[in-house]
DNA sequence: TAATGCAGTTAGAATCATTCTAATTCTAAA
DNA sequence: TTTAGAATTAGAATGATTCTAACTGCATTA
């Protein structure tokens, strides 16, 4: 007979393709996968709530409990990333090239900003020998070019 | 007789003498000096409630609702600034000069980093033609040095 | 197949930070 | 001294997020 195949709840197959291609141990559910669907469709940093409203187009039975579980998740799968940018709600973000976020203060749209190619945080800021840079938020803050035309 | 001085309640004198300084027009109440003093003796970018604690040990009455209302004022009126670094309490700063943060994601410590000389941080961010920058937040997170050492 | 175990999902309650409200006190001009 | 406006206060209200406890459904195990 053969063995028995070990149990191994975390690493089911099937729907899961996605997550091990990034190297990520997360399930990726029906609902986690819309989820990360809507934020990998949307370019404007939706919050929690943006979210199931999108989401419930497509599963309308969703709770706002399994949408903030979902994004917990794919946050630390590093699937996606959590922003904050004011008081208030937070914002997610499904870009995961390194950039930073233009916040414009009239209108409040959230846009993507990409490096300079030559671009290194750690280089610019003296920070005390020995400290590790894990991940840098930058957020820049002012008026966008169709607010400034106005 | 001499002609009556006009009524300017917004610019009185005594106590305000800081805020002529700094070309600001917040009046510098009794309590929002001490707010003032316990941020700018702080290098550990307190929350509104760890600024209560301290404020309380010189205004033993003064509430929470006075606290927020005088950060409020005085990050208006540019004398400090907010600091968003994750979900839940604000935190507040008195470092006018242009700097980062850093947050150890082991101890919580906050810690500023100042720039290069030549840093520009509208150079290296692609932003589209007529956005105007009003200013950048950047929070670096990672390991500091006591923390790495461990 | 039936029992088990565990992760996912859910609604609603609880918590926490912040803002609002309405009453009171203070300050400085008139 | 009177008055107007701002500051201060306690407590209520709000809003975002997290927690709790019950339930569901799938996959393993007997
Ligand atoms: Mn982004
Ligand atoms: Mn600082
Ligand atoms: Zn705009
Ligand atoms: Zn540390």
């Amino acid at each position: 007979m053969p063995p028995p195949t070990p149990r191994n709840p975390a690493k089911p197959s099937g729907l899961d393709c996605r997550l091990a291609v990034l190297g990520s141990d997360v399930r990726l559910t029906p609902h986690r996968r819309e989820v990360f669907d809507v934020l990998a469709g949307s370019t404007d940093h939706p919050t929690a709530y943006e979210i199931l409203d999108r989401v419930k187009s497509r599963s309308p039975h969703i709770s706002l409990a399994t949408v903030y579980n979902c994004l917990d998740h794919l946050t630390s799968a590093g699937l996606i990333k959590l922003v904050h940018l004011e008081r208030g709600q937070s914002r997610y973000c499904a870009n995961l090239h390194e950039h930073v976020h233009f916040h414009c203060e009239k209108c409040g749209k959230v846009i993507d900003a990409h490096p300079a190619a030559d671009f290194d945080p750690g280089k610019f800021w003296n920070l005390p020998a020995g400290t590790k840079i894990a991940r840098t938020d930058l957020a820049i803050h002012g008026t966008c070019s169709a607010c400034a035309a106005k």
